[in-house]
Order: structure tokens, then sequence, then C-alpha cells
DNA sequence: TTGCAATAGTCGCGATTGCAACAGTTACAG
DNA sequence: CTGTAACTGTTGCAATCGCGACTATTGCAA
């Protein structure tokens, strides 16, 4: 069956998700699957189905964001985090978002040439530069907080506000197991 | 609604779950979280916890591969679609798995100078190239395969298994949701 | 048929990436 | 104190990436 393969399948599109495709209407295809004893059923290969519904869950943004601002992803995972816990310096946003940290000073970079944050010297360590938002870099992310807020309102609406609950409670389980141990 | 953003979010907060760090014993942070009322709650945010989910389930994956097999992510992606639905043409995976039709082209070479799969022309339409595994090729998918099926059980048994139907319901209705009307 | 649009796969090229070396600074053992 | 190790952030560089141009082939309208 097909769990490895799965895990593999999801991570991979993770990473280099581009939306649209999926709606894009298909040829008619010149391969079936083979039913082979050893490959699994993937239709219920949680890997799979969690990474799907990852996915779908989080369709629109990039392409809102980067349209509308001209950034990239990254940029903005820099920008959230300063939002979130600025003042902050560049090696905390590297152990959050588990960014290289030569991407993280790069984005830097452009956020502040673009007047988004700014990056000032820490006084107590001045290895470290504490990097906060401008008053511009905090309406683009006042305004990307209440597009979150929205987003997840709807997607509670999907499948019942009374089943928010029991979801995150499966999601959380998953979050903390040990896959360590299993290997 | 927040789905490109909440993407960003999620890949964030991935790392700052990670688990070593918490045993690397860390510096005095400079920052804390900001509880302004233009911030969400992160915690609840479902397109994150999914993320977070999905991360977890999947993780430990790639270092196996990459380690035993040396191959990259995307050479597996492709492996893994000719092993389920060879023979297939490059186009196909291209749609199945969304990554640049580029990059299918030079993971496929690799492959096939690799010994694991064989690209023919199609008799058909010769434009494209029928690609299927080779012996090799398949043991090494027998393998993957077989560590999928494991690792889904091990997800199966933390979250019990009378409970795997309705968290797969939850995804479907996830998944099946038209965010394109939402926003 | 014929001609043009569409498709499959490859490749060139600038942009981006990740690794690692580096300079500046701080921590700490002895 | 002192010297060495560790840490922060930047940068060089080779590898990889993605976009688009391109060739070869097929589909289809007139």
């Amino acid at each position: 069956m097909l769990t490895r393969w799965q895990a593999e399948l999801q991570e991979e599109l993770r990473q280099e998700r581009h939306p649209l495709d999926f709606l894009a209407g298909k040829p008619e295809r010149i391969s079936q699957i083979n039913e082979d004893a050893t490959m699994f059923n993937l239709e219920e290969f949680l890997p799979y189905r969690l990474y799907q519904a990852t996915e779908r869950s989080s369709q629109k943004f990039p392409e809102i964001y980067t349209a509308k601002y001209d950034i990239t992803r990254v940029e903005w995972r820099v920008l959230f985090n300063v939002g979130l816990y600025g003042p902050i310096n560049s090696q905390e946003i590297v152990e959050r978002t588990v960014l290289d940290k030569s991407k993280v000073s790069r984005a830097v970079q452009k956020l502040v040439v673009r007047g988004w944050l700014t990056r000032d010297g820490d006084k107590v360590d001045r290895r470290r530069k504490a990097l906060q938002l401008t008053v511009e870099g905090e309406e683009i992310l006042a305004e990307l907080s209440a597009r979150a807020e929205r987003h997840n309102a709807a997607i509670i609406r999907e499948i019942g506000s009374d089943r928010v609950e029991e979801l995150l409670g499966l999601l959380r389980k998953i979050e903390a197991m040990d896959l360590l141990a299993e290997e």
C-alpha cells in the first residue's frame, strides 16, 4: 500500500504548490492506475489527505499577496513574524520559520528597502539587529490578518462550527505524535 | 478569508514547533508575542493546524530517502507517479504533481540514466514518450510503498482507528469546499 | 488537402536557492 | 584577564529553479 510514498507526494506538493493547475481541465488520460499489490490505497492515506486539505484550505492566498503587493512568500513569512513577535531579530525568525538564514537576511533587506520594516542595532548585543514594522508594514499586515480571519470563518462554516473542536483535537493528536519511535 | 496568508503562516510555524529546538537550550528571547487586536488567534487557525499536522505526519521521510538513495524529492515524485500510473508520459506527471514541465523533464533524464525507468517513444503520438519503471525501479518503489503503509498504520494508531473515518470525512469536506466563492 | 493553432518535451537564461566561508561580537573556561 | 569557542548576520558561489522560447508533431477548421 502506499504510506510512505504518499507522505512523499504530499510533501513535494506542498512546496511546489501552484493552485490553478487543479482547476484546469485535463485531457484524456493514456494511463490508468496500476492495481498492483505493492501499491497502497492513496485515498485513505492520511498524510496525503491532510496535504490535500491543507493545500485546499490555503489556496488563493499566494496569488492575492503576490499580485496585490508584488512580494514573495518568504517576504510575507518574515513580515508576519516581525508583526507577531517584533521587535525580533533575524535569528529568531530563522528558528520560527526554519528558513535558511541567508534567505531571511535577503528578505529583510528587501522589506527594509521597501519601507515595511526597520532594522536597528540591538543595544545589548550588537550582533543582533532588532526588526520592527513600520506604519505601512502594520497596515498591510492588518489587512492580511483580517483576511485570515474571514478565511478561517469560511472553513468553519464548511465543516460545521460544532465539529471544529473535534477536528482541532484530531489534528493536535497527530501533531503531538512521536514519529521517531516508529521508524 | 485567509487562504494565502495562512499557507504562509503555517509554513512559518511549522518550524517553531520543531522538536530539537526544545532540547537545545535557547537564549533569552528578546521578543514576546504581540497581543494586538489586529492579530488573530493562530492556535485555532485551521489552515495552520492542518499544515502543522501535515508536516508532522510526513516528517522523517525526506531524510530517509535522500540519505539512502541519494535522490531528490522531485525525482521521487516522478518515480512514484510512473509506478502508480505507468506507462505514463511527462505531461501527465506535470498535471498530477503540479511540477513544472522542465523540472519533470530533468528528473526523468536523471532517472533514466540511473536505470530506474525507461522512456520509449509513444507509437500513437510521437510527441509523447512513455515512461515505465525498470525492475530496479520497481524494487525501490515497493520498499517505499511498504514504508508508507507502516507509516499510515502508525498515524491511525495515534488517533484511534475508530476515528479515522471521522477525520477523513472532515478533511474531504475541506477539500471539496469552493474557496473562490468566498473571497 | 492545407494552414494554423495546440500540444509534448527540451533547453537557454536570468533569478533564486542553500551551503559554507566570513567578519564582527559576545560568552565563558581557566 | 585572556584566548578560544560560539553566535549573528552578510555575502560568494555553484546548483537548481521557473519562465518562456523553440522543435517536432498532431488536431482541426475551412
